[in-house]
DNA sequence: CACCATAACCGCACTCAGTGCAGTTCTGCA
DNA sequence: TGCAGAACTGCACTGAGTGCGGTTATGGTG
């Protein structure tokens, strides 16, 4: 069976639906205790959904695999990114766009504060699967988010070049991020960790940034972004 | 029981050691024949094992798991990438240096002509688990270049930034591969997917080599890159 | 050559993830 | 009220992966 999503009556939410989403929240807020209790591999599904109060054979209906019950949102961040991108300024090249798509996705992170958030990063870096999950998450979300930049700049990104660009991003912003967790003294404090990722970001993608200034002919010596590597 | 890799006596092969390598091989190359004819998932572990005569369990001391058939030469390319950062010029900067890096690994590949390569390549679009642990050896190798080019500029890149360098370039060349792979009419040929690997990083990487080619103060209308976006 | 420590091999039994099937219960709607 | 369809659930099954114990083969040593 395929896992519902939506309701059917579109003016309403059926009983139905909302019980769904009820017992669906109950298995998410299930596996979070007993993961931080007893830990992601001893947990098993059949415990998750007695904790929940439903058949083991049910879970399957909610969720695919238990990796995904730590990915319930799955495409609210690439949603919240296609929204920037749509709503860009007439002036904005694919950089400063993009930039600020993933900015704000990073900055909506009332995510990061959130208990499953938490676990969930504590996790990736600890449970290979998940962390296998995340990255292929990570890069489907990439995919769609090059396809519309691909769309919003026609005549300055082909998809080669757009889905480049989306990479280079994103893979210098995670990249930055695992080595900053992987720091034990930075945790804590999400405004350390942030200028960080702006320090690191502004490294990597400072070329990026220069030939975004205009369609790659002229030379932008004057225009240089922020933070050079220092001498 | 862990897996082998080294032999004991440093001098010599011996006979257990040449006999171990011929198995290993042998189920490489059972499992390549076996998921061709009858695809991944249809293929089981029992199948392989017994196709290269040794016992079911006895597979599990060779490989953790089905996925690892297919990255048999795990670290190759992340050795490559680091005695190419070991053996920089003088005047190289970090972007020059992870550059020929990466140019070297993507030209390496006598892999790109070889079955296994190419059955690697179909089984990362087509199957999730095999692209979840294809992206999460990326990742390592990227953390561990990474860690050899921050060391290699103590005094210009820190760790952050490092991480943040090679995870722009990575992503680049990984995202515009994906793009050009998922062509259709590119398939079947080795001499394509290589053109579409040049292709690839040359679109991925030029702005760095744009950045790169003074200390960003010269016009580069001259020494343009080959494959600018269309106008 | 004989011996022994050790590593590899392998069958067996087990747990858990995940699926197909069939029977039952519940919900929404006419 | 009744019905069509969706959801729930148990059962049986396959396959991945592990632990254990017994057996065999190898390599070094006296």
């Amino acid at each position: 069976m395929l896992v519902r999503v939506g309701c059917r009556t579109l003016g309403r939410v059926s009983l139905r639906d909302r019980k769904r989403a009820r017992v669906r929240q109950a298995l998410v807020d299930a596996a979070a205790e007993l993961f931080e209790r007893d830990g992601y591999d001893e947990t098993t599904i059949a415990d998750i959904a007695a904790a929940a109060d439903i058949g083991t054979r049910t879970f399957f209906s909610y969720f695919a695999s238990k990796e995904e019950l730590l990915f319930p949102e799955g495409d609210a961040r690439v949603r919240a990114a296609i929204e920037a991108i749509a709503s860009r300024g007439p002036d904005d090249g694919p950089a400063e766009v993009l930039l600020r798509a993933l900015r704000k996705v990073g900055d909506d992170g009332d995510d990061l504060t959130s208990r499953l958030a938490a676990l969930r990063l504590r996790l990736i870096r600890t449970v290979p699967v998940v962390r296998g999950r995340a990255l292929q998450l990570q890069f489907d979300a990439q995919r769609e988010i090059a396809g519309h930049l691909a769309s919003a700049f026609p005549e300055r990104l082909d998809r080669v070049s757009a889905a480049a660009l989306t990479g280079a991003f994103v893979g210098a912003v995670t990249s930055a991020l695992q080595v900053l967790l992987d720091d034990p003294d930075q945790i804590g404090d999400p405004a350390e960790v942030r200028a960080a990722v702006h320090r690191a970001t502004d490294v990597a993608l400072t070329p990026w940034l220069r030939a975004s200034g205009g369609p790659w002919t002229e030379a932008s010596g004057a225009n240089r972004p922020p933070s050079p590597p220092p001498p």
